[in-house]
DNA sequence: CACTCTACCTGTGCGC
DNA sequence: TGCGCACAGGTAGAGT
């Protein structure tokens, strides 16, 4: 289940790889599956030729890519907004590479290659928007980047359990269900500890915790969960290793569910308050 | 405002 | 072996 740090590996795979996307213009778009995208925007998709990948962006997990027409009137700029999910994948390959049974879109680019968005769930998405407020506007700021006063300023207007509250994307964007686990162990917090009983100096440690916990994760191109998901090599403590011994206090790892999601923490480490 | 529930999907892995 | 079913999760939207 891509996160962050996997949607920031994606990212920086398109932009900085070999071969990248930056600078490719757009043949033809193949949509295989036509619930990828917006009812209302399937012509525009139809007509996007010539426009080429200028610039690259990130905000939580939302993927945002430039795309400026063959004139090179930026009035007319597009920005393609890419969303994961839970199985989306998006990848170069070389433009004669065959489809595979879980593509869903696929977009012929110039010098022979070929951009994929493959997803077995058909959950993510992708759109066309024309500013990136459009996306971020609705965002809280960049989990990765924000700042102690703007979190501080967030965390002190809300009265709410910390596991839901790190999952909303509009309190801080990006975290989702394996790094909330993983930040809340980290930090000694329990997943249904109320944010408003939290003192100043835990809300500073749990914005420390969660800033380092992604970047550590960031590093390592991302989590690697045993038989679930080994995008990189951040190995989880917590997330999937209910019944284990926890590796700080040796305590067993228990899973319960808070607010619909599965909910993994260490009792002795992670106390109510 | 905070919360809960449901829908959207399908591959996986369990119990019988 | 095979069947059925619960489960996984991000987000939108509706309801409490």
């Amino acid at each position: 289940m891509p996160e962050l740090p996997e949607v920031e590996t994606v990212l920086r795979a398109l932009k900085d790889g070999l071969p990248s996307l930056e600078g490719r213009r757009i043949k033809s778009v193949n949509m295989i599956w036509g619930g990828v995208v917006p009812v209302e925007q399937v012509d525009i998709f139809k007509k996007l030729q010539g426009f080429k990948f200028t610039q690259f962006f990130r905000h939580g997990k939302y993927l945002m890519f430039t795309l400026e027409p063959a004139d090179a009137d930026y009035t007319k700029n597009k920005i393609l907004v890419v969303h994961l999910r839970m199985t989306g994948r998006l990848f170069i390959v070389p433009d004669n590479q065959a489809v595979e049974r879980h593509t869903r879109f696929s977009v012929r680019l110039d010098e022979g290659l070929s951009l994929r968005f493959d997803d077995p769930r058909k959950f993510g998405r992708v759109w066309l928007v024309e500013n990136i407020c459009q996306v971020t506007d609705k965002l809280g700021p960049d989990a990765l980047t924000v700042s102690w006063p703007d979190f501080q300023k967030r965390i002190d207007i809300s009265r709410r359990q910390l596991k839901p509250l790190l999952l909303d994307q509009a309190f801080i964007s990006g975290i989702g269900n394996i790094y909330a686990d993983e930040i809340l162990f980290r930090a000694k917090l329990h997943p249904l500890t109320v944010s408003s009983n939290l003192s100043v100096k835990q809300k500073h440690h749990l914005h420390e915790t969660l800033i380092s916990v992604l970047q550590e994760a960031l590093l390592a191109n991302g989590a690697n969960i045993d038989g679930v998901f080994k995008a990189g090599s951040f190995v989880v403590a917590v997330y999937g290793k209910d019944g284990d011994n926890c590796h700080i206090c040796g305590e067993t790892i228990m899973k319960t569910r808070v607010g619909q999601r599965g909910t993994h923490y260490c009792p002795g480490c992670q106390i109510a308050i």
